[in-house]
DNA sequence: TTGCTCCTCACGTCACGTGAGGTGGC
DNA sequence: TTGCTCCTCACGTCACGTGAGGTGGC
């Protein structure tokens, strides 16, 4: 053990508050060589100066405490790298997303109108092959993305042929939690009855019946809100809207391009048929 | 007044939880048109949809709901479009500073070994024009610019020379606890007498004697405590670190040239006089 | 009438910051 | 001995989320 200094010149070599150093001491993220029995007072070696600017580092990248201690705490180079890797790449999806929320709020500013019109559907049952599980709003983008790779999977490992555009149903209680059912398909043909692995989640079914409202947003999924606040007022001056879960329909997608302007969301607000 | 909703139906409409909405109502962000005197229940108008939208942007960006309300006060566009702005630049401050952090955090794991010198050295008395304050850190980025501007303006209107790079003395209360006092100066020649202009924070004075182990910092202050680290275990190990601020001279800064690799930085530690 | 929506507390979260009040070390 | 450093609570911050327990509306 070589030299020891107090938490003041600790925090006058890594640039932490006392106050900092001390919570990283309670959540045993960095924690004094020695401490004194009588006082209390905390002994640092200088030989954690480095440790604590990583630390700095990466709490300012915003990781998460509980991150940078596994990060420390990695047994091997390899095994650090991709836990740094992986937080990385968090940071870059941040800052896409960042990028587009300005993007989206001058689009919103400066109100390009596009005319919208609503039409009014009967969804028949259709054959689908689909994952519905219980997932929370944060999660609900990788789930998404995770679902229909199973989805596309299945698909090509049963010779089987897609009949429709994808699409998926998405209970309330996503909206008015943040917890809900949510169900992805990809519409199948009647005769054809893929192998289903059992003990999956994947299911073959019959899509409910329902009536709905529907109408088409255009743009990235970022300002779907916007179609939702249309058809949602349109429902409620024009229609009589129902429970039931909301139903989108991915006409053109992140499967079909990557230029997010181009794609197109059917969504479809139940309601209760007045037109037979 | 137009449709009114239930707070479920206006969620679904927003993609704003229940939960945010009753909050937003409760800091007054975006309050109810109507509420039920009896049950309490609350009814949003279909017309509040778009700034719920709005609402939802700036939340995405990070803008605390306090400017948010502000911006949705502002009396006219101009107004508006000015908050927006600087926010928008701040949001671009902060990529920059991400992108830098990860930058600093790579340059760290790939240890790029500089070998550091450390001088001792006699401080004598100096002339400057001065401007001192207690800052918190936060605020101590763009407090050393604005000042180090006042000094350069002030300089210019008193054709006034300045004889050697500017510096500052940092109380290590601002590395202890959050807030302490900051003193930023140009030397300037001891004859010259400017003109300061009484009620300002502007003054002239003399900087006080002190002996200091000195270390230059080479690079952009993302990574000043690298350097404060080394030079604080050097003092810890090699001599007798004593009480007062430390001392920065920006032999080249952002003044000199944008290119941050290029900056230098002397930091000095107030030691004990050993060697006279 | 049932079951769903809505309500109000009260408390938790995360990473610290802000005092208050008190002790220890040079 | 003074004055500075250090200590431990307890509470505050920000923008909500998580229940608990209860009422209202169709």
């Amino acid at each position: 053990m070589g030299d020891v200094v107090t938490i003041g010149d600790f925090s006058r070599m890594t640039h932490l508050s006392v106050k900092t150093l001390r919570y990283y001491h309670q959540v045993a993220l960095l924690v004094p060589v020695e401490i004194d029995a009588d006082s209390g007072y905390r002994y640092y070696d200088i030989a954690q100066v480095p440790t604590a600017q990583v630390i700095r580092r990466f709490r300012d990248l915003d990781m998460p405490v509980d991150e940078v201690r596994e990060v420390l705490a990695a047994p091997d180079v390899a095994t650090r790298n991709q836990l740094i890797s992986l937080h990385l790449e968090r940071i870059e999806r941040q800052l896409d997303q960042t990028q587009s929320a300005v993007t989206s709020l001058r689009n919103l500013l400066e109100g390009s109108e596009v005319p919208l019109t609503v039409e009014h559907r009967s969804m028949n049952q259709i054959p689908v092959l689909a994952i519905g599980e219980s997932v929370s709003r944060d999660e609900l983008g990788s789930w998404w993305s995770a679902a229909f790779g199973e989805l596309r999977q299945a698909i090509r490992n049963n010779d089987c042929v897609v009949v429709g555009p994808p699409g998926g149903l998405y209970e309330t209680d996503l909206f008015l939690h943040e917890r809900g059912d949510a169900l992805v398909y990809l519409p199948i043909q009647s005769e054809v009855n893929p192998a289903v692995p059992s003990g999956g989640r994947l299911q073959v079914m019959n899509l409910p019946e329902s009536e709905l409202a529907i109408m088409t947003h255009v743009g990235p999924h970022e300002d779907i809100d916007l179609t939702y606040g249309a058809l949602g007022s349109y429902v409620t001056t024009h229609a009589l809207g129902i429970e039931g879960p909301v139903h989108e329909r991915y006409l053109i997608c992140e499967f079909d391009t990557s230029d997010a302007s181009q794609w197109r969301t059917e969504i479809g607000w139940p309601i209760f048929q007045t037109v037979p």
